[in-house]
DNA sequence: AGGTTCACG
DNA sequence: ACGTACGTGAACCTA
């Protein structure tokens, strides 16, 4: 089956109520003869902003889609794009070495993911709109205070009316410049913090109009007729080869703070009895980069079984594990973080607010206690200016066209994104390969069980009670027994009654 | 439509 | 001298 869209097709040839009969691993079309046009030129250039049936019949057969008429039905004109555009892709995706991931990660995938749209997950409308009540006298009453604060009546919603507020009338010190005007984000405020009562506010004000909008309300307005969320889950957007959420997003619900959390606590088992379980990947970026380097240091932290984060701070500053301090862990931490996404001295100086100097004399420390680190990452930037792309462990390329660039910015940023793509895309192809096996084993095991969320290092399921153990057992060891690296895939599962528990 | 901000990994 | 940490999606304001 060659189409633009596969995923669209079998959600539409196989409606809620005929999971069974027109499932494609149940008698339907086997994944190994699906051919997504789109997911194909995603995989030989997960740059381009359209992967819609018109634009690649005139990139990759060079003439423009025909058009549907009296005679030629419009179903008949892309039934005939698809069929001329497969082998074309095809013969590309062998040329280009891509079909291996096409055909054991990205078509496999595809009904996967049709079944977890399909299923959605619960939400309990009544906690959000509680919390809503709530979140409006809250708003109410900081845009009050903000107001009396500012000496003056204005849009807080508005970053220009806000930045006026701020740096002119107030006479607060701007420290950081957008291309319209002084920047009002959340850095610049924790900055305008310890000198002025407003800048505290106006963070509060900030979080809680977000979630308000973006979740509180939003949330509930999507419920679909069977009272439960279906998001889409994108294959053609990240260039690195994850997954995007959208309509409504559900890779982005709120965690990271308390009421945020109270967010995801709506997030609930369809019936009474069963339970939300929750089964991620830890660390999973650095365990490749591990592999990928091969460095033995860094290897030792991650076989050794301590935190990881740990021992890293030990190694970099010199210390015996135990006589890690908090503060040194919380750098080391950072630094882990800046490896993965290409480091630079003055992004973690950034990050951390510490001067470059500093940074930089981290960033030295790391490189000396993981040598071979650098090696891998200089070596990798090399490479990639060599072929003009990174590639995964898995073989997923990605090109880089800004290494080219004669703009030192944009070439800097292309030598960041080929360090990071090796790292977040190979967890990515780990990511879909093990849910393709969770999801075989769900159905040949005859669990009760669904699998309705992933979030890129992290799958969510519903279960029964009485069948959490063995989910959380089989989800286990599916996940880390995708691929054997030089480390092992540490997996974390947890199980409770909302989504906020099972963390 | 584009810019800014912020939610997540 | 230069100046950004990687990848997304949604809401809001402004033009």
């Amino acid at each position: 089956m060659a189409a633009g869209d596969v995923k669209a097709l079998l959600q539409e040839a196989c409606p809620p109520d005929e999971a069974r009969p027109c499932d494609p691993a149940f008698g339907g079309v086997e994944a190994t003869r699906l051919f997504d046009v789109g997911v194909a030129a995603y995989l030989l250039e997960s740059n381009r902003s359209s992967y819609e049936l018109s634009a690649l019949h005139a990139d990759y057969l060079g003439a423009p889609l025909p058009e549907a008429g009296d005679d030629t039905p419009l179903a008949a004109v892309l039934a005939e794009a698809g069929a001329d555009l497969a082998p074309e892709l095809e013969g590309r995706l062998e040329t280009d070495g891509s079909i291996d991931v096409f055909r054991t990660i990205e078509m496999p995938l595809v009904p996967v993911l049709v079944r977890m749209e399909r299923v959605g997950v619960g939400l309990d409308s009544s906690v959000l709109s509680g919390l809503s009540a709530d979140a409006v006298d809250s708003i109410d009453a900081l845009r009050t205070e903000i107001h009396a604060l500012a000496g003056t009546e204005f849009l807080i919603d508005s970053p220009k009316q806000l930045a006026e507020v701020l740096f002119e009338k107030m006479g607060l010190p701007p420290t950081k410049k957008t291309k319209t005007g002084y920047s009002t984000d959340a850095s610049v405020l924790a900055t305008l913090a310890p000198m002025h009562p407003i800048a505290e506010k106006i963070v509060e004000y900030r979080e809680l109009t977000k979630l308000k909008s973006t979740y509180l309300d939003a949330l509930p307005r999507m419920l679909g007729e069977d009272g439960r969320l279906h998001t889409s889950f994108n294959q053609t957007v990240a260039a690195t080869g994850r997954l995007s959420s959208s309509n409504p997003n559900l890779q982005n619900i709120p965690v990271r703070t308390e009421y945020g959390r109270r967010i995801r606590a709506a997030f609930v088992p369809a019936e009474a009895g069963d339970v939300i379980v929750s089964a991620d990947y830890s660390q999973i970026e650095l365990r490749i980069l591990a592999h990928l380097s091969g460095d033995t240091g860094l290897i030792d932290a991650f076989t050794s079984g301590m935190d990881f984060h740990q021992a890293t701070a030990a190694r970099v500053f010199g210390v015996e594990p135990g006589e890690v301090e908090p503060g040194m862990r919380a750098r080391a931490k950072a630094v882990n973080f800046g490896i993965v996404y290409g480091q630079s001295a003055h992004g973690l100086a950034d990050t951390l607010k510490i001067p470059r100097a500093e940074a930089q004399a981290m960033i030295d420390r790391y490189y000396a206690a993981y040598p071979r680190v650098r090696a891998y990452l200089d070596e990798t930037v090399a490479e990639a200016h060599r072929s003009g792309f990174a590639t995964t462990l898995f073989g997923r390329k990605r090109r880089i066209p800004e290494l080219v660039s004669s703009n030192h910015n944009l070439r800097a940023f292309g030598e960041r994104t080929a360090m990071n793509h090796p790292m977040q895309g190979t967890a990515a192809d780990i990511m879909k390969l093990a849910m393709i096996e969770v999801d075989r084993r769900l159905r040949a095991d005859g669990f009760r069980a669904r699998m309705l969320l992933q979030v890129h290092d992290e799958l969510v399921f519903e279960s029964p009670a009485d069948e959490v153990e063995r989910l959380s057992a089989m989800a286990s060891e599916a996940m880390s027994g995708v691929v054997r690296l030089a480390v092992p895939l540490g997996v974390s599962v947890a199980s409770g009654p909302n989504w906020a528990v099972a963390k």
